[in-house]
DNA sequence: AGCACGCCGACT
DNA sequence: GTCGGCGTGCTC
């Protein structure tokens, strides 16, 4: 070599992840000026293919160079510092490992909107580009750039289209003709707003009464005074644009005060999480059993890592949460509570936020991206010290964690299902915790079998909390066989026993609350030939087509699918065409016929659609607005109303028959949640079990409200039958438009994994939904021994057999999709 | 995920 | 004849 490399220690390769679903980190060559700057968890510029880029990033920095092909060099740093932390790293590359997925989909998951896309990277033109013969569609945006200097990415997809965006761009870059932007900065600015307060010296009520006087004669400056006073009392900060509605003014009317030095009017950054003031303050004191609770709590942290905190419903676990996080926050560190996508806007956020104020960072899944952005941000400054959110919150770049609580930890949302990595936020919190010397504590009324028996086994400290809060009993629950439906036939009444309508009217008469649950959504979920049986499907999903009322069609809740309703059936000729099963759509309309007085509201996917829709909901429950709620799942969690004096189930079949190993798990679990939600400050609760199977065991424990005896005999049937706990399982999901095709998938993976020693096979199998957007979906499970080696071995031979499988003739467009521990 | 390459059928 | 459909392979 002429040249002796450069004596900089500096390192020359860098793995890189781009956020595609590449199974590999790629590596780039560092060119020398970068390589004093660039750090791992930065972002840096590659370009990909012919003339494609990504911000990626950096993964790795070495000196091991590639043998097999020459690298490309890293185009452009685009932080200064890391916004990934090593740690985060860390916990990435053991979400992907363990989870079977490629590290760009981890990062797709990871990292907000705003630092993944490079969409708002601003173009800016450079002046002395001299003329050069640009290719047709590079000649519209220099164009364009001649005349604006600037252009956004986005803004330029517009204008060449978005299949020349790349080649313009390259063309441009290549040329040196355009300076590039960092997109972070531009594209995030914080949303301010003008608050309005009285001045200090008008705030004693002296000088208050004086300024009422002299403004006797300006009516209107007079009104906003008062409503500002008004608003005040409730709030410690009004907002102009509240001010302006509360009492109707103009601005200039507040400028005018605010010049005669009235008023003050600030413009300050608006935290875009709701900021809801403070309602009044509960007891801040443990019970007796409470404070036993907490000091069980502290002693088992002594020994482990994770506490399980098995609290019955109504027990108060939030102050006990509260008291952990306090603790948790005097020593300097921050704390992380997980919970479940619906939980977020139950009361427990609003209580969180009486007690940590601005420390608390809220984080949901319904937050724009700018949101995201600056939740991101303050908890890295650690400006957020707390911070309560669905499973995405485990992302955040926390600085240092001293607790994770998580809360409902049962709960299956936290599992994700549909893009990879489908990860169980409950595990991963756990291993999280583990990289910052955290504790875990894992809260439920209803554990999850897997986390009672990590405490049978001593891996997990237990902790129980028995005791209702203010010593109210537990609901009396009666089951109703659902035979006596029969009885009614002559009424249109198809839901509702007389014996649940009997108690429904008692509550209705004494003022109260009842919340009736039904596990379909939708109403009349599908239509059948009362002569022949025939149902109307989805000719894409293979699915029953469920009937929407406000829409009066037939819809498909895979593909969307929108359709006519059918009144001849094309099967038999008939016209009895009836629907079958009930949604609670249905309940809710037999429930106004039952009781025309009554006011009902319903709470399912359907009907809670928009961002506000839940808290009105809530809002109007608090009230009492409403005096039966129909709803599905979602009224297990975290409901928390004073006046439900009745909960009625009204198919416990419908739970019990669904067909997965878990089933009564879920089975036990949603009745006893839903049962929990009856009585729950004065007692007197009662809940209704409507079913035809009255004799089922999972109802005789609900009744008895005996998670231990549930779980004995669970824990047994999962031993017999090699299920997890006992064993770990794999899902190999293979989707394909021609059936056949998927189905010669999944059996050559199958051929591939008899070879493997001391697993069991199951498949393959149509999945339940068998048909999704003309994809036909084939299943495998793979139950392994809890053997690391053996677990190790099985991943390694699935990515195998996956790139082998598609490697096949015919077999390049198939998916197949990886799910380990499906929930 | 895109994007290019190449192999087939349906058109001016 | 060629235009464009999509199945296939590759990205450092």
């Amino acid at each position: 070599m002429l040249f002796p490399e450069s004596p900089t220690q500096g390192v020359r390769f860098a793995d890189v992840i781009v956020p595609l679903a590449l199974p590999q980190v790629l590596t780039y060559g560092v060119p020398t000026d970068m390589q004093a700057l660039l750090r791992p968890g930065m972002r840096v510029e590659v370009s990909l293919g012919r003339n494609r880029q990504y911000a990626a990033i950096v993964d790795r920095l070495h000196n091991n160079k590639p043998e097999l092909y020459q690298v490309k060099p890293i185009r452009n740093i685009i932080d200064d510092e890391p916004v990934v932390s090593a740690l985060q790293l860390e916990f990435w590359r053991w979400i992907a490992h363990y989870y079977i997925a490629a590290p760009g989909e981890v990062m797709q998951a990871a990292l907000p909107a705003h630092l993944k896309l490079m969409g708002e990277t601003r173009l800016i033109w450079k002046a002395d580009t001299p003329e050069l013969q640009w290719t047709e569609h590079t000649l519209l945006a220099v164009e364009a750039l001649e005349h604006r200097t600037e252009l956004s990415i986005s803004e330029l997809k517009a204008l060449v289209g978005e299949r020349h965006l790349n080649k313009v761009l390259d063309e441009l870059i290549e040329a040196e003709a355009v300076l590039i932007s960092d997109a972070l900065e531009q594209s995030y600015a914080p949303r301010r707003e003008k608050f309005v307060s009285l001045a200090p010296e008008f705030r004693d009520e002296q000088r208050l009464s004086k300024l009422f006087d002299t403004l006797a004669r300006a009516p209107k400056q007079l009104e906003l005074l008062m409503a500002l006073i008004e608003l005040t009392v409730k709030q410690q900060v009004v907002k102009q644009s509240e001010l302006l509605d509360r009492s109707g003014c103009t601005a200039a009317q507040i400028a005018a005060l605010q010049s005669r030095g009235i008023l003050l009017v600030e413009e300050k950054d608006v935290d875009r999480v709701l900021i809801e003031s403070p309602v009044e303050k509960k007891s801040y004191e443990f019970t007796q059993a409470q404070l036993k609770a907490y000091q069980a709590i502290e002693e088992g942290f002594k020994t482990k890592q994770v506490i399980l905190l098995e609290g019955v419903t109504g027990s108060g676990k939030t102050l006990l949460y509260i008291h952990k996080i306090k603790a948790c926050l005097a020593q300097g560190a921050q704390v992380l509570l997980l919970l479940p996508e619906i939980g977020l806007t139950t009361q427990l956020v609003s209580r969180l936020y009486q007690y940590f104020g601005e420390e608390l960072g809220v984080y949901h899944s319904r937050f724009s991206n700018n949101e995201r952005v600056e939740i991101w941000e303050k908890v890295k400054r650690g400006t957020y010290k707390v911070v309560a959110g669905p499973r995405s919150a485990l992302w955040l770049p926390f600085q240092q964690l001293g607790t994770i609580i998580v809360d409902e930890e049962h709960d299956a949302s936290y599992k994700q299902k549909d893009p990879a990595p489908r990860f169980h936020a409950r595990d991963a919190a756990i291993y999280l915790a583990g990289l910052h010397g955290a504790q875990v504590l894992l809260g439920s009324a209803t554990p999850s079998v897997e986390s009672l028996h990590n405490v049978q086994t001593g891996k997990y400290g237990w902790v129980p909390l028995r005791e209702r809060y203010l010593g109210v009993d537990l609901p009396e629950i009666q089951v109703i066989n659902a035979k006596s439906l029969e009885a009614m036939r002559s009424l249109a009444v198809k839901l509702i026993t007389p014996e649940l309508y009997q108690a429904m009217a008692e509550a209705l008469s004494n003022k109260k609350q009842i919340i009736l649950f039904q596990n379909r959504r939708g109403y009349a979920p599908f239509q059948l030939c009362m002569v022949c049986g025939w149902v109307p499907q989805c000719k894409n999903c293979a699915v029953a087509l469920t009937y929407h009322k406000t829409s009066d069609k037939l819809h498909c809740h895979y593909c969307g699918l929108k359709s006519a309703i059918i009144h001849t059936c094309p099967s038999c000729g008939s016209n009895r065409l009836q629907s079958k099963t009930y949604g609670t759509e249905k309940v809710e309309e037999e429930v106004q016929q039952l009781f025309p007085e009554a006011r009902i509201a319903r709470m399912d996917v359907d009907s809670m659609r928009g961002k506000q829709t839940m808290s009105n909901l809530f809002e109007k429950l608090e009230k009492h607005k409403i005096d039966i709620l129909v709803g599905t799942q979602m009224v297990v969690k975290g409901l928390d109303f004073a006046r439900v004096a009745l909960v009625g189930i009204l198919s416990a079949d419908s739970l019990l028959s669904y067909p997965d190993f878990r089933v009564n798990e879920r089975a036990f679990q949603l009745m006893e949640q839903v049962s929990g939600r009856a009585g729950r400050t004065d007692g007197a609760g009662k809940v209704f079990i409507q079913a035809h199977n009255t004799k089922h065991p999972v109802i005789a424990w609900v009744i008895e409200h005996n998670v231990r005896a549930f779980y004995d005999h669970e824990i047994r049937f999962r031993e017999y039958f090699s299920y997890p706990p006992f064993t770990r399982l794999i899902k190999i999901i293979f989707k394909h438009k021609d059936e056949a095709k998927a189905v010669q998938a999944a059996t050559m993976l199958c051929e591939a994994l008899k070879l493997q020693e001391q697993i069991t096979l199951q498949g393959p199998v149509p999945a339940l939904v068998s048909r999704v957007r003309n994809l036909y979906i084939q299943e495998v499970s793979v139950k392994c021994p809890r053997d690391t080696k053996i677990i190790a071995a099985v991943k390694s031979t699935l990515i195998q057999q996956r790139q082998f499988i598609t490697a096949q003739r015919g077999l390049s467009s198939l998916q197949m999709l990886f799910d380990v521990d499906p929930y």
